[in-house]
DNA sequence: GGTTTGCGGATATTATATATCCTTAATTCC
DNA sequence: GGAATTAAGGATATATAATATCCGCAAACC
């Protein structure tokens, strides 16, 4: 089991969205150099949080991407699922069916217990996820980055927004 | 993101295996035919049961498979790692390296913020799966499955059982 | 009108999951 | 002792998903 490297980029894109001055955009051009990413790929991430509407996108040379609510109404989860999918991690695919011991057309009242236990943890997870506010990254990182490569960054980031 | 499906054959042969009774063995044919799953690709769900020290196995005509230790002391996370691997879902490929207003060979204090939120989600489904011991699962699914259908299984299970 | 941009479809490449086959050594039963 | 059965591990094949690139389209800007 294991996430696709695009959660990370599409959560980087965002903390970098979040940073944005009102009403300005950002291309996948500058996203990729920034993060070192490939542009076509990094591009089909940033679909993703277009389709969830997560972002506002605008055509043209000054277009883009920008944030489509304030990053304190926007959830780690919501990026997750939005490039990761919705899908629970762990699927049945109801194997205690296949006991011999069972009766023809015996029905199951509720969800085997093994899946239930597994969909616990899968809830554990995601709960951990949804308490995480977009904004939460940004204060944690504006801590951890040093000053000057946080003003360089945004600086850069500036020069290249529509 | 998705487990692998030997996480479920795994478990639900933990719970079979938890059983029997004691100095028993049971072969990876028997439980291949009582869950109707691939004898020869079962065989590796067990064999990194076996190599995760969780149960023991003897070779020839009554050998196979019985739990290393009771099964209140065996918790689910531990079968899930033994096949799934003990590696965090997330895994960051410090994408921040590559922003070009980092000054050469600076290097970080800190795990990346980003991942250190997955992380600690990766760490909440993890501690879901540790509080659940693998005598729970067999309490609930002997709750949960017709005491008739219960009994047939184990009866059909001694019959195999070396 | 030429350029830039996001979008979606098609396609190729790589890695992983799934599955089977075969050999070896240990154990049981006759 | 010999035949049968079993787990273990290596080699290999197939299916599916992740990664990555390319192209054409329509909207927006200059
Ligand atoms: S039958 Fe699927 S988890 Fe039990
Ligand atoms: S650089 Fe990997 S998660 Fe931030």
């Amino acid at each position: 089991m294991i996430l696709k490297s695009q959660v990370e980029w599409a959560l980087h894109c965002c903390a970098i969205l979040a940073g944005l001055p009102e009403g300005r955009y950002l291309s996948t051009k500058a996203l990729a150099e920034l993060h070192g990413l490939p542009k076509e790929y990094l591009s089909k991430a940033l679909q993703s949080l277009s389709q969830a509407s997560l972002v506002d996108t605008t055509l043209g040379p000054s277009g883009g991407y920008r944030l489509a609510r304030p990053s304190s109404e926007i959830s780690f989860l919501e990026i997750v699922e939005a490039v990761e999918g919705k899908a629970r991690s762990f699927t049945c695919t109801n194997i205690r069916e296949n006991n011999p011991c069972r009766p023809a057309g015996y029905c199951d009242s509720k969800p085997c217990a093994v899946a239930r236990v597994m969909w616990e943890a899968d809830e554990a997870w995601r709960n951990t996820l949804r308490r995480v506010r977009l904004s939460d990254l940004v204060g944690t990182l504006s801590e951890d980055v040093p000053p000057d490569i946080w003003r360089d960054t945004f600086e850069w980031v500036l020069k290249r927004a529509g």
